[in-house]
DNA sequence: GTCTATATTGCGATAGAC
DNA sequence: GTCTATCGCAATATAGAC
């Protein structure tokens, strides 16, 4: 039986997980978990260790599990455009999703706490994001598609685009979510503007304004 | 006297606003407060009417000054390219103050309690700093130097492109602060990107790099 | 300094799998 | 019957509130 599987740590986690997404780690108690879930402190202790254990746990499922829905189930198209198009609406697609922003204000508000949790989290997350797209931007230059000086740099650039202030918004409430049409807008301009910028070229562009 | 000249007023925010920041609000008490700063607890009811009157008023004087020191500085350049810079220079320099991620921090967390501070905190910092970008941009845009379809969603397109992911890294304490080095490096590449883009344009190109 | 809340541990009992 | 996971409950330790 893998632990995956066990059906007494799929509840722990599933009760302990909703508790501190609440109320934080140290608000949280063990008494407080076993109340919701049933059963006995004793069990929290021999499958998690304590209560860090069973709270990096948790942390590390969810992240784990929101980052690989993303990102590396693109594919590698041919055009660049689409590529940046297709990451962008995943992205956003990710951000707006309520347990991600959650998973987000838990790891950041804990972070002081717990650093080794925002070091993975960072890493599964936004810089796994950014090298896949460092790597398709240099794969892009070797095809002539683009020029850029720093691959990894530009897919910050490209990436901080598509973000723009939506987290902060998100977490000030002052959207709740984004609909779809926003959605793919975002995404669309801001591949758009990463390809070909604001500035006006006199030369080709036959400008009909 | 105006109120911002009270000496005493001006002790008592500074040492609640220490408190608030390392604490939060609920885990910060009136008499810590008081123990800290000393005087009577009577003073602090008097002059901000409860705990809640006096974190906003912190909360406020903060972003207010944080933000008046950035962006309204900047006198209006004739070339949009210097614009874009030294607005990413000023952005990316307010960003790594530690009292600003102290207040970002303080207003997302407590955001939940005081849904209008996070209002006020949005309009007065990125949503001023992006509608005085997007007027830049529609000006630049009335001269020729560029071409947007909408100002105000390419504001925030640059503005996220400048931020990156530098302020969730500080959250997370991946990075301490940027030298002034990094910081002029990362202006300059999202200028040069958000103007230029980077699919390669084979008509024009007389680019020397 | 006392009281309280809470993390953590010790240990015997139990129930179901094999 | 043995093994293993879990339970139930009591006990320890400690930090913070009052």
């Amino acid at each position: 039986m893998t632990k995956n599987e066990d059906p007494r740590r799929k509840e722990i986690l599933k009760a302990a997980g909703e508790l501190f997404f609440e109320q934080g780690f140290a608000q949280t108690s063990i008494d407080s978990i076993i109340a919701r879930v049933g059963g006995s402190k004793r069990t929290i202790y021999a499958l998690f260790g304590n209560k860090a254990g069973l709270f990096k746990e948790i942390i590390l499922e969810n992240s784990e599990d929101l980052f690989s829905q993303s990102i590396p189930t693109l594919s590698q198209p041919h055009l660049i455009e689409e590529a940046l198009e297709v990451f962008a609406l995943r992205l956003l697609e990710m951000i707006t999703n309520p347990r991600a922003l959650g998973v987000y204000k838990l790891v950041t508000r804990e972070a002081p706490q717990f650093p080794e949790l925002g070091r993975i989290y960072f890493e599964q997350g936004p810089e796994r994001a950014r090298r896949w797209l460092a790597d398709i931007l240099a794969q892009a230059q070797e095809n002539g598609q683009i020029r850029v000086e720093d691959p990894e740099l530009a897919a910050a650039h490209f990436f901080g685009m598509v973000r723009g202030d939506l987290m902060l918004e998100l977490l000030l409430q002052r959207e709740e979510t984004l609909s779809p049409a926003e959605i793919h807008r975002r995404a669309k301009s801001a591949t758009k503007v990463f390809l070909d910028g604001i500035r006006t070229k006199p030369d080709v562009e036959t400008a009909t304004e």
